[in-house]
DNA sequence: ATAGACCTTCCCATGATGGTAAGGTCAAGG
DNA sequence: CCTTGACCTTACCATCATGGGAAGGTCTAT
């Protein structure tokens, strides 16, 4: 099948199919005569792989990894593990992060009236205004 | 003040701060007949408002509106509260993101033997396994 | 034969930041 | 006065993953 099936099949736009193709994440596939590439079910089951790691978040280095994981027959499933497990923890860092942030936005909008004096306790906030004036007590 | 102390004051990168100058969100300050950027106490309080919306995680483009409202006397809080609630729930969606995608690989790590068999579901997984041959039941 | 849907490669853009290189400027000290 | 080192300037390139588009070739159906 043409590059445009292969894409519709995977998930994966044609675009991206030849990125990875030219960052060497997925090998050339064969050509026809006229240059166009063509595409078996495999090649379809890998980019389905990949589509579902970057869909969970997985950089393309490690879907990478993953997938040297998977086409390894003699693959120790600890490795595949540890992978995993690296990227739970730096996907709940990034959502500390996140909830840190929320936290503090739901405070300062709890502050603010909303309403149309010039007063504002977030800009306040943002403009680094001496804390205690405005959200000390808080 | 030269634009390196203006950077360690404001916790702006020198590089940023000529950054934000080219996309305009500050204005070019003076120069000295040297050619070299000369901020002031002003300037350097912008950058701090605008290093602690980046914090915060705003956008530069959100960042430039809580930078207008702010340098506007008649400003309506309600405006800026509806920004701040705006990005608030962006930020919400992201973390729901984050959470299912950290739910779906807990469940696959959790699901692996970790040991040096072959056999791995989260790489079965990844590989759409037909639904039900390793994960049913939980 | 022609239209339209597909394919090819190549270049550019994003957003926010960092790096580097080539050159100008300034302040301190010999 | 001159050197040294720290600073500044602009300009370009890289990141990461993705999309857009142009210019041109190919295939299929009418």
């Amino acid at each position: 099948m043409n590059i445009g099936q292969a894409a519709q099949k995977s998930g994966v736009s044609a675009k991206m199919i030849r990125y990875y193709e030219q960052i060497g994440l997925i090998s050339p596939p064969s050509r026809t005569d006229s240059n166009y590439r063509v595409y078996g079910p495999d090649e379809v089951h890998v980019l389905r792989f990949i589509k579902r790691a970057r869909t969970l978040g997985f950089s393309v280095e490690e879907t990478a990894a993953l997938l040297g994981l998977w086409q390894d027959r003699s693959r120790a499933s600890a490795e595949v593990r540890d992978i995993a497990s690296g990227h739970i923890q730096a996907l709940e860092a990034k959502i500390d992060e996140l909830q840190g942030m929320v936290k503090t936005l739901r405070h300062l909008v709890h502050c603010c009236a909303g309403d149309n004096r010039p007063d504002c306790p977030i800009l306040d906030d943002l403009a680094g205004t001496p804390a205690g004036s405005q959200t000390k007590g808080h």
